[in-house]
Parts: C-alpha cells; structure tokens; sequence
DNA sequence: CGTTCAGTTCGATGCTCATCGAAGCATATC
DNA sequence: GATATGCTTCGATGAGCATCGAACTGAACG
C-alpha cells in the first residue's frame, strides 16, 4: 500500500522536498562549504552562508530532517558534515550541471586553484585527481567493473606497499573504491575509503596543505613531485 | 577573470539555482513526467502537474532558461523534453536520495509495476534492466572501463546479430554505452545509444507496452519469455 | 558562582514567487 | 473569413518562508 499524505497518495519519492532544501541560497552555501569534508559548526556555517546564527539554525534544523546533514555534539559546539556520500555525489552533480549552464566557463587565477586540486567531501578532485584516476587505470592498478572501480591484486600490492592498511580500509563498511564526477573536469575521480586514504597520506606527507577557508589544495613543489614518482609511471 | 553579478564574485557554479528549479513542486512533477522520455506538451504537463495553463507556462519558460528542459514547436503545439541525459540523471539521483530518506520504503501493488519495469527518459530501467545489465556483464557482451561501460568484441557481434544497427547508433554523437543508476535498485542499468535501442526494440517487437500516463512498462508473458531467451544465457 | 560564548526559540517583518482569471497571439480547422 | 484550440502575457492576490533582533538555554571557565 502506498504512503497517504493530505490525502494525496504518492507512490514516488518527492524529489521537491529534497531540490528545495538546496534550492535556497544561504543552504546551498553551507552545502559547498561541507563539501570541503571538514565537519564545520553552526557559526561557521553561518559565516560561510553570509547570514546571522538565528538562520543558520533554522537552515540546519531544517537539513538535518531532511537526512542532508549529520551532526556531532561536542561540549558546547555543533559540528555539522554532510550526512552521505549520496549527499555529496548529489552536490557534484549539481555542480557540474550548474558549471554546464553558465555563461562562459569561466578559468581565472580565483578558481584555477580549485580546478587543479580541490577537496570533494574527503577525497581529492580536480585536474590532478582525475589524471591520478586515469593513470592508476593505465596502470591496472584499479579496474572498472559495474558502476564502480576495484582494487587488481596488482593494485593491492602496490597500495600495501605505500603504506595503505587495506584490511583496516576494507573493514569499513564503506567501499573501498567508488568513482565521482568531476565539475570542473566532467570525469571520474576516485572516491570512497582509498579515495579517502589517499588524501590524508597526500596531506600527513606534506605533500600538500590546504588554503585557508577554501576548498583548494596547493602542492608543494617537493610535494608534486613524490605524488608524481608515486603515483605516475 | 571571475563572472561579476551584482557586485558579488562568484567563482563557483551555482547551485541554487538549478536545485530551486527542481525544487518547486509543481516543476518537480513536470520533471519527473518528461523521465518517462516521451516529449510532452504544455497542456499535458499542466495536467501532470495539477495547475492551470499560464502557471505552466510560467514554470516551463524558468525551466527553459535554466537549461533543464528543450522545446520543439510544432504546429500549434510545443514539446518538450529534458535538455539533456546529464538532467535525466540527476533527476534519477534525487529520486534515489528521496526514496533513502522516506519513511519506510513502500512496496505496494501500485508502484511494483514501476520497480519492476519502467521508461527512464528513453532507456529501460528498474529491476529487469538491472538484471540485463548484469547478464551482459558476466555474459562479457560489455564490459567497464573508467566511468562508463563498453561494448566487446563478442558483444558488437552479439548485437549486431539481434538486429541492431551499431555503425547508425555510432554515428549520433551521443555515447553507445552509459551507465545510469536505478532509484528503485540502486544499482546500474545501460543507457546511452544501445540502451535506447534495446527499449525500441522490446516495444516493436511487442514484447511489452507502456501503462498508460505511467512510466511502467508491462511485459506480455511471451514478450519476457522472448526477452529472457534473447539476453540472458 | 558570575561571565562568556555557542546555539536555539520566538515573533515580527518583508520579500519572493506560485497561482490563476482575463485578455491577447498564434496556429489550425471549417 | 469565422471559430476553436494551444499557449503566452499581464496584473492582482496570497501564502510561504528567509531574515534578524531580542530574549533564552546550556556549557565551559575562571
């Protein structure tokens, strides 16, 4: 039996309900901002979206029933995270279709930065992510199969070899490998637990640091240069 | 140089916008009618979406401007259809996300015609275009690499057999092969060319026919038995 | 404890926008 | 031509909701 609502039987999911809490502004702001990966609090939040606490809280309030966001008590702050990867994979979308619809495409110094190498929830994205996806491929360190990419017993050993603890990844329930959409570069990049680890050997290498208050990542020269020897045949 | 718009830079796309076209209900309803992939025209979305002619009409020059729709006039009519695959998909991402945040998942006699089988913009979806792709899959007619899947060797073979023009679905500019995900199961189906094909083929070969003003599709019992011949081993 | 800071609740305000009737075009049909 | 039909423009109406100030809760911190 379907769900009755008002009186309105509506065997479909309502896609409204969820574009509309996107759909305002200020949300939408706060929804890039967490897509840094970083879990933010209420008032920084409220600063990124450009609005006073009192609407940053109803914003949230409102997100949280609507399944977008998770939050963490942590004595007297709040801090907020995307709720899903859905979530997140669903914001790129969005931003790569917004990217499509704009005037020009646009490729000044401001951005440049975030379309080399940015973060995605918690993962790298941009030009450097994508050729890095391209070039474990070639590599058949990963392999496509279905709708998301895998580890090759070739690809494990290496990974072990750098360092990565897969038994401890692959204990997660969450997927070793996925695959997310670029905005700025329309293509795949790697995303789930070894997504994740990645990013976070990149960043204890100190290959790489973050710009403040962006999403943007900058390598380092050194940095560069050890991610390609890596990385890179 | 970044785009100047009222005085505010901003660098990145915006998502507020496409999300807030989305996320009115009226459209949302407009929306989901052209994923069933038949151009529509105005009258018959009003009537989809519970609203009078120039509240429509209002809806669609937004959603025109906003590049999630197309038109096409002719004679007196205007059709339209969704601009583009990339909207096809993120309308089937937001049905996914909604569907994970109802309540409970509804598994009524009304929508398990819809779950089972279904248009998807031009493509078959639901359980048994899952179960297609699978098939092909292990059955090494397609196989993955990066992001989207790829005919074999075996599988140009395979389809050129059945009847399918491949050098024709080649020579549209539009990919052979995508890979689009299912709201109902949560997995991937073929799209793109073939996808489309295949769906063409099942509906002149009346191995099944669409429930009308419904996106279901319904198999005649020798139309599945045909089809479980000609795709699955 | 008082003080400070983070976040929320409440209520008032004001703007945006969906909605529809009436009238206006445009295209077909007789 | 005259009439019907599909769609749009215009203007008025009204509801929803984002916004913020003021007051409140609750936790840290001395």
């Amino acid at each position: 039996m379907s769900i009755e609502l008002n009186g309105i039987t509506d065997m479909q999911p309502n896609i409204a309900v969820v574009a509309n809490l996107i759909g305002d502004n200020a949300r939408a702001k706060m929804l890039t901002a967490l897509l840094g990966g970083k879990a933010l609090t209420a008032t920084e939040l409220a600063l990124e979206a450009d609005i006073m606490p009192p609407t940053a809280s109803s914003h949230l309030a409102k997100m949280l029933s609507g399944d977008l966001v998770c939050v963490r008590k942590q004595g007297r702050h709040k801090y907020f995270q995307l709720k899903d990867h859905a979530v997140a994979a669903l914001l790129e979308q969005l931003l790569s279709i917004s990217a499509a619809s704009m005037p020009t495409v646009v490729t000044g110094p401001a951005d440049s930065g975030l379309r080399q190498a940015r973060v995605c929830y918690d993962h790298l994205a941009g030009e450097t992510a994508v050729m890095l996806y391209d070039s474990l491929l070639v590599q058949q360190l990963i392999t496509e199969q279905r709708h998301d990419p895998a580890l090759t017993v070739k690809g494990e050993s290496f990974f072990q070899q750098i360092g990565a603890d897969l038994p401890r990844l692959n204990a997660t329930k969450r997927p070793l490998c996925k695959s997310c959409l670029d905005w700025s570069e329309r293509r795949s990049h790697l995303a789930g637990a070894l997504g994740q680890w990645i990013l976070a050997d990149v960043f204890s290498k100190n290959w790489a640091s973050r710009e403040p208050d962006s999403r943007a990542i900058r390598f380092t020269a050194k940095g560069l240069a050890a991610f390609r020897r890596c990385y890179f045949p």
